[in-house]
RNA sequence: CGGGGCGUAGCGCAGCCUGGUAGCGCACCUGCUUCGGGAGCAGGGGGCCGGAGGUUCAAAUCCUCUCGCCCCGACCA
């Protein structure tokens, strides 16, 4: 490709309204430009690295046995009601009416339209295993788009869908797609973690999330220091710890804190330090359900957990008012002590004694307040947010904690949608069986922006050379010099004759405008064909990455690359 | 949806408070010079100042309403 033909519309300052570092580059590069809030054009650069990413996922999908086909993007509402969806999904999905005023959908995802395909055309046991997956542009209507392609609301997405007979069966193809996902994201360069996850709306018994690890991650994830262990902070566990508490040394007492809400305010005031505080959050779920959960003061709250303790979808924290119903005082002196609610409380909670607690009454607390002896806790449970160093739950080893980006999510989903949607095959006794299943995704937009986070430097992008949009730029330092075009072109020839993707840098600018604009679009190698190296018969090959340079004799010049580009291909 | 902020040329911004010719840098077009890390000079094109209504002799500027976008929280590939 010829830059000068090409549509690659690069920026000098960064747009104002991208924020990750990511987003700006794309921006930058001439890769996407925003059409809405979280829809984007794919400009020609973007498209080639979002192909070559499509590229690898179709490849390590077919190795694992999976098969491509593709479903429609627009979706009857029949399907979703059968799954019972339609009215569970909420607003992410976009719902509309054709001209007979019939309710169609985006799609979101496609659990749906799959198993609609399974139960009309698969009647027997032998057609199985199956596993069936499709990229295509996905649908949500997010609250809050943001940072470009990382959170769209139109998005492409890998979405891979498997059928077994057996529970068996579904877990090897699990594990087999397990195995593809880490082979995918090693073979795009990325550092990457696969952790436990929380099954989310999709439903289903288990999941391990993808997380590439960015400093920009929307996702906190935790991983042990020596074992395998890896989960989101959303579902990592804690352990029981063996500690007991000392025996009640103090009798309760009422002291006066005048204006202290918070727990740093409280401890200080006190003269003492969080971890000596009950914190006692009220919480509303969507059953309508009010309960008092019990923290360590320093510790954080995790909902989830609380959620699936509870059997509730979700729980928040209660209002203002509902906290001075309840407990008669404004938020900020809620405790245990004579709390007429349920009393749910952390493990860690019993290990305590002596503790400061509010009093239920406006700015005043308890000193010397004991579990057990001052209030009674309906249950003891692992309730809290993990932090770093932390005992990993399954073995010696001690918790780290990484931001990370949620680009691939695996899950066994049971019989929830082959159940609602009776896909159903005769085994080989005859009898009608419903079918498990498991569903694999992956960001594909995301995976190639999670690349970026991970892979550039202050002067722009540094492809890894599996997902760069070109293997090499050769830059024509001087079109206007003959010699110089002349074996610009020839090189530039050469290497698309030996199959190497290259772009040819002959536009009529100086010099500077064109390494800055390699060095931004991010190219992993480039050639650079001036008249100065040119008298001695060399050209110059540089790195992105290293910024390392060689001189190359011409006539060899399009051979080393392409021996690079093959050596770079298999590293990564 | 709650909280904060922004809409002026393709991009980055100033002007608005205190109403009166719509401006700057980059990009773009023409010419000359220049040419290995975002050149110089000269000339030029490009704006329903997000939209609607109002106040006023006069509105980018003041008022009201709307739409869009960004950031912080709950959802997710």
């Amino acid at each position: 490709m010829r830059y000068s033909q090409y549509l690659l519309p690069t920026l000098k300052e960064t747009p104002s309204d991208a924020e990750v570092i990511s987003h700006q580059l794309m921006l930058r590069a001439g890769m996407i430009r925003k059409v809405a809030a979280g829809i984007y054009n794919y400009l020609p650069l973007g498209l080639r690295s979002i192909r070559k990413m499509e590229r690898i996922v179709r490849e390590e999908m077919d190795r694992a046995g999976a098969i491509e086909l593709l479903m429609p993007m627009t979706i009857p509402a029949e399907l979703w009601e059968e799954s019972g969806r339609w009215k569970e999904y909420g607003k992410e999905l976009l719902r509309l009416k054709d001209r007979k005023e019939a309710d169609f959908c985006l799609g979101p995802t496609h659990e749906e339209v799959v198993t609609d395909i399974v139960r009309g055309t698969v009647r027997s046991y032998r057609q199985l295993p199956l596993n069936l997956y499709q990229i295509q542009g996905k649908f949500r209507d997010e609250i809050r788009p943001r940072f470009g392609l990382m959170r769209g609301r139109e998005f492409i997405m890998k979405d891979a869908y498997s059928f077994d007979l057996e529970e068996a069966g579904a877990d090897a193809a699990y594990e087999k797609m397990y195995q593809a996902y880490r082979r995918i994201f090693e073979r795009c360069g990325l550092r990457f973690r696969a952790v436990e996850a929380d099954t989310g709306n999709i439903g289903g018994t288990s999941s391990h999330e993808f997380m590439v690890l960015a400093e920009s991650g929307e996702d906190s994830i935790v991983s042990c220091d020596s074992c395998e262990y890896a989960a989101n902070v959303e579902k990592a566990e804690l352990r029981q710890s063996a500690a007991t508490a000392a025996p009640p040394a103090a009798s309760l007492q009422k002291v006066l804190t005048p204006s202290r809400k918070s727990v740093e305010e409280v401890a200080e005031f006190l003269g003492t330090t969080p971890d000596r505080l009950v914190k006692t959050l009220i919480v509303e779920t969507d059953t309508g359900e009010i309960v008092a959960v019990l923290l360590r003061g320093d510790r954080e709250l995790n909902d989830i957990k609380l959620s699936r303790l509870l059997g509730c979808n979700w729980a928040e924290l209660a209002s203002e008012e509902t906290v001075l119903k309840v407990t008669g005082a404004p938020s900020g002196f809620a405790g245990p002590v004579g709390l007429k609610l349920r009393i749910l409380a952390d493990w860690e909670v019993r290990e305590m004694s002596d503790a400061v607690a509010g009093a239920n009454e406006k700015d005043a607390h308890f000193t010397g307040v004991n579990p057990e002896r001052d209030f009674a806790v309906e249950a003891y449970a692992d309730l809290r947010e993990a932090v770093a160093g932390d005992p990993c739950p399954r073995c010696e080893g001690r918790l780290e904690v990484w931001r990370g980006i949620e680009v691939g999510h695996v899950f066994k989903l049971g019989t929830k949608y082959s159940a609602s949607m009776g896909a159903t095959v005769l085994d080989d006794q005859g009898r009608e069986r419903i079918l498990f299943m498991g569903c694999y995704g992956i960001g594909v937009g995301r995976t190639v922006a999670a690349a970026i986070e991970q892979n550039h430097d202050e002067n722009g992008i540094i492809w890894p050379m599996p997902i760069a949009p070109f293997q090499v730029i050769v830059t024509m330092v001087n079109p206007n010099d003959e010699q110089v075009s002349l074996a610009a072109e020839q090189i530039h020839a050469q290497l698309l004759a030996l199959g190497v993707e290259s772009l040819l840098d002959d536009r009529d600018e100086r010099p500077g405008s064109k390494f800055k604009d390699a060095d931004l679009i991010g190219i992993p190698l480039r050639l650079t064909v001036g008249a100065r190296a040119l008298k001695d018969g060399q050209v110059e090959l540089q790195h992105r990455r290293s910024a390392e340079r060689t001189m190359l004799a011409l006539e060899e010049a399009a051979a080393r690359v392409a021996q690079q580009v093959r050596t770079e291909l298999q590293m990564d």
